[in-house]
DNA sequence: AGTGAATAGAAATTCAAT
DNA sequence: ATTGAATTTCTATTCACT
């Protein structure tokens, strides 16, 4: 199983199930014949970025990192699936390609959503440029958008 | 130093500087001549629900939890300050009593709140009722309440 | 209740291998 | 680049005391 494969499950897991710790996930993954081991895990949660936060009733829960506003999410997505042509990186950029006048829009929804990855972002007719703090963050970036579509 | 002062200061401390391990915490609070240990420190971000999150750059950093809408939080701010009178909890009950004519508004927007540990929340014209979980949780609304005013 | 000292328990990293 | 085993580092809890 692939890494990328593992992180989404990941994520699935973490909203469905109530994981207390990382061997959790361990054993969730176990039940599905994926053996990884603790450092794997702790490689995988450091990457998404899940957060170990005190619960309500007085235990620990792990949890997807806090997320933009569910309304910017929703016009995101929609925007994304309607108008998406193609996303590159190189070095501390993200370019992507929509088709024609819906790269405005797209700018300022990805202005809405606050990445901390992000330093600004501009855009053309059908292009948005954005600007991130290097290299990592441009990759990050390119995942977290795509994942809209 | 009374627990809940140091409650406020290590929320300070946490937005300020860049925390990643409770023992900073511990050297920050030594540096201003309060002796506390580690233990201490991990009650303390148990109760204030501060979460270590994987940052950025790739280390780790704890934070705050994540707080509500900043327009809901600047409301309350308001209406608390200017209307309120008194709190008390009985049980998993939180009482508020607000000048006549405003507990409606209040309600609306400990509603919008969305807080974790509230069931449900009725108002009169003078009193806010809010139903929480249990005892805990109502105690701890009780505080997150009272520190808008 | 709130706390520290000691300890158990959990998570992150190192080191090696692939 | 990705991982597991071992280890280190960090965090939570226990126990005793106040």
């Amino acid at each position: 199983m692939k890494k990328d494969e593992r992180h989404q499950l990941l994520r699935k897991l973490v909203q469905k199930d109530v994981i207390t710790k990382q061997e959790d996930f361990v054993d969730k993954l176990h039940e599905r014949g994926i053996e990884v081991t603790q450092a794997t895990i702790s490689r995988d949660i450091k990457e998404l970025q899940l957060v170990k936060a005190p619960a309500q009733n007085g235990g620990y829960r792990y949890n997807l990192p806090p997320e933009m506003d569910y309304d910017v999410s929703q016009k995101l997505s929609r925007l994304m699936k309607d108008a998406f042509v193609s996303i590159d990186t190189q070095r501390e950029f993200v370019l992507i390609r929509t088709l024609p006048g819906n790269a405005f829009a797209l700018a300022s929804l990805i202005e809405a959503a606050k990445y901390k990855e992000m330093f600004g972002c501009v855009s053309g007719d059908d292009t948005v440029l954005v600007i991130s703090r290097d290299e990592e963050s441009a990759k990050r970036l390119q995942k977290k958008i795509i994942s809209f579509i």
